[in-house]
DNA sequence: TCTCAAAATAAAAACGATTTTATTCTTGTT
DNA sequence: AACAAGAATAAAATCGTTTTTATTTTGAGA
């Protein structure tokens, strides 16, 4: 194939396949996006040109003509005051999640760290009004999110990795965790426990919420009262899984199992009995929730309720395509239930109250 | 302030301003870019009706008349095959580093989510051809990288997390890989091991090299023979450090000591001899780097070398900031050396060969 | 063969900025 | 008072598209 100088130091443009067919640019714009208009013969030459050298529309002119940006936004939150703790988050999974489901698409993502509610919220409003995307995806929802309740009300296209208490209307994908809850303290219940540890996030994020509904739920179905003096609220690294476990076992009535609500927290916990000379799993039962499925390695192996996090954020990338092609934010929903994994015998540990 | 209905609607552009303030729109914009050319007073009046109106320079029109693009990219690996298990690469905290480096400019990140080596070559090629950023971040650096080559030839600003073996002047980030290897092989000999375990990412990559290399020197310092047997090789996953402790101490002549790449090889590592009813610190020593403080929390606590993650991000940034504003990649290098942590009296653990 | 509608294509405007070129306004000098 | 130089500003071109409007071509019917 013949190339010109020329045609090899810059990109070729528009203009390019204008001279090269004869055609106007009008012309070639609607061939290559298929416009019904003009004759197939002049689309086939056109196409034909284009692949030959290589055109590509450049995403700037489309950008500032359309008004489009062809990025999808994605709010990552990082804790501030985390000291480089982990906090068992794989945001990576949920990005490639989201990658997956936007390949093929002509959407790249583009990440916009923050750091807190405040921050989320600025950066939504910067999006919007600066164009800076055509949607968004965020995490970390509050049960009262300002970020919701600025895009829905702006008609912003966005979906949210968890839902809100507020009856609005919002393309979302979550996970069940009040179902989660209750079936893990449903289970530790019927092993025999009264006496239950839930180490949970802070009280504003809405999922917090909904494991204490799920918590309190298992204990009032079986007509016992739910130990709210044994639910813990913190960051979800390491340390407070940690510190949580030392301070509830040192306590006049401790606990006799744990749930913990992601797998930084149960490595916390984990390491916390192991100070006291307490093994999970006979001493004390243990079961947590997981995402990356790595609760299989630690020593004991412990039971979870297991979903890939990568699926979520397939789904988040799906739904926020069709949101940005216009549809319903009605038919965007899914709640995810995670599968119990058993790895332990949750019954054997059980100790009086 | 008297804000008119229409400016309410659609975001200032610069011809509000002329409109608002009676210059021109060549003026408005020399002024706003604080030419020399603009009397003071005219750059007074205008930055005043700027900041009434609240202008924010449209990112499109911008890149469309000057090509750059404001966006950083990062090329994000993630492993196909990896089955949703842990491989703890923390790329969370590396965006956090690059997002803070970044904050204040007028520079975006963009994830671009990569397979394989040759996916993550198309897409810097991509990125460069069709002007998708104006300078590139990325790590899971060969020996012999093509996207160093590539963009090195090219001249096009990026900034790599590794370096590879040739001979080029590029800006990188890195940490002392072979140093960190011979430090823990050396200090493990000193301890009385001479079956030590390496375990490795895959050969191509250019740390795994490095590693190897520390790893030998200190045994050639030690005048003894590297163990090439007990180097295992593989992904970073749990699982993988779990079959490699399990393959490797069921061999004739199994190893006393352990050297981990990173915390999730090391979890599999504890997950194996936990197996084997073997206790890490008395029966096997471990040694491990660390880049997400999480080893303390392991049961023993392990000695780590340890680098916060999170400060590479921010020199990653910083340098790619400095290379797009034309900086000399002579200068923009640096190597990390970790801290050792000790956790465990690595000398315990020593059995007879 | 001529007319007219429909089909196909071309021309021009627009998106919002920057940059180059042109014009107007000052001011100092003769 | 006239002129030139320099400062300040305005006008126009440009970046690469899409979209609206205008023009040309084609083909059928009279």
């Amino acid at each position: 194939m013949a190339e010109t100088e020329s045609a090899r130091r810059t990109p070729p443009t528009i203009k390019t396949l204008a001279d090269l067919t004869g055609y106007s640019i009008a012309t070639i714009s609607k061939a290559l996006r298929d416009s019904p208009v003009v004759a197939q013969a002049t689309k086939d030459a056109i196409f034909k040109a284009a692949q030959e050298v290589g055109y590509q529309a450049n995403a700037r002119g489309m950008a500032l003509r359309t008004g489009k940006t062809y990025q999808a936004a994605v709010l990552m939150p990082v804790t501030a005051v985390r000291e480089y703790e982990w906090d068992g988050v794989e945001y990576t999974q949920i990005l490639s999640g989201i990658s997956q489901a936007l390949e093929g698409s002509d959407y790249r993502i583009s990440v916009h760290v923050i750091r807190d509610t405040q921050d989320g919220c600025d950066m939504a409003r910067r999006i919007m009004d600066q164009g800076l995307a055509d949607g968004i995806i965020f995490s970390g929802i509050l049960a009262d999110d300002p970020r919701i309740d600025l895009l829905v009300e702006s008609g912003f296209p966005f979906v949210s990795l968890g839902r809100c208490r507020k009856p609005l209307t919002y393309a979302h994908v979550d996970i069940d965790n009040e179902w989660a809850a209750f079936a893990a303290t449903e289970r530790l219940i019927a092993g025999g426990h009264h006496r239950i540890a839930l180490i949970n996030p802070q009280r504003p994020l809405s999922y917090a919420m909904d494991r204490i509904d799920g918590f309190s739920r298992a204990f009032a179905q079986a007509r016992l009262q739910t130990p709210a003096d044994l639910i813990a609220e913190g960051d979800l690294s390491t340390r407070f899984g940690r510190e949580s476990a030392l301070d509830l076992l040192q306590r006049p009535e401790p606990p006799t199992a744990f749930i913990c609500i992601n797998e930084s927290t149960t490595l916390g916990v984990l390491s916390g009995l192991g100070s006291l000379g307490l093994q999970a799993g006979t001493d004390i039962d243990v079961i947590a929730y997981d995402d990356i499925n790595v609760s299989a390695y630690f020593t004991p192996p412990i039971t979870t309720f297991y979903q890939p996090i990568e699926v979520l954020g397939r789904t988040l990338g799906e739904f926020l395509l069709q949101r940005m092609a216009g549809g319903d934010p009605q038919t965007l929903k899914q709640v995810f239930r995670p599968t119990l994994i058993e790895r332990q015998p949750d019954n054997l540990g059980a100790r009086p109250a």
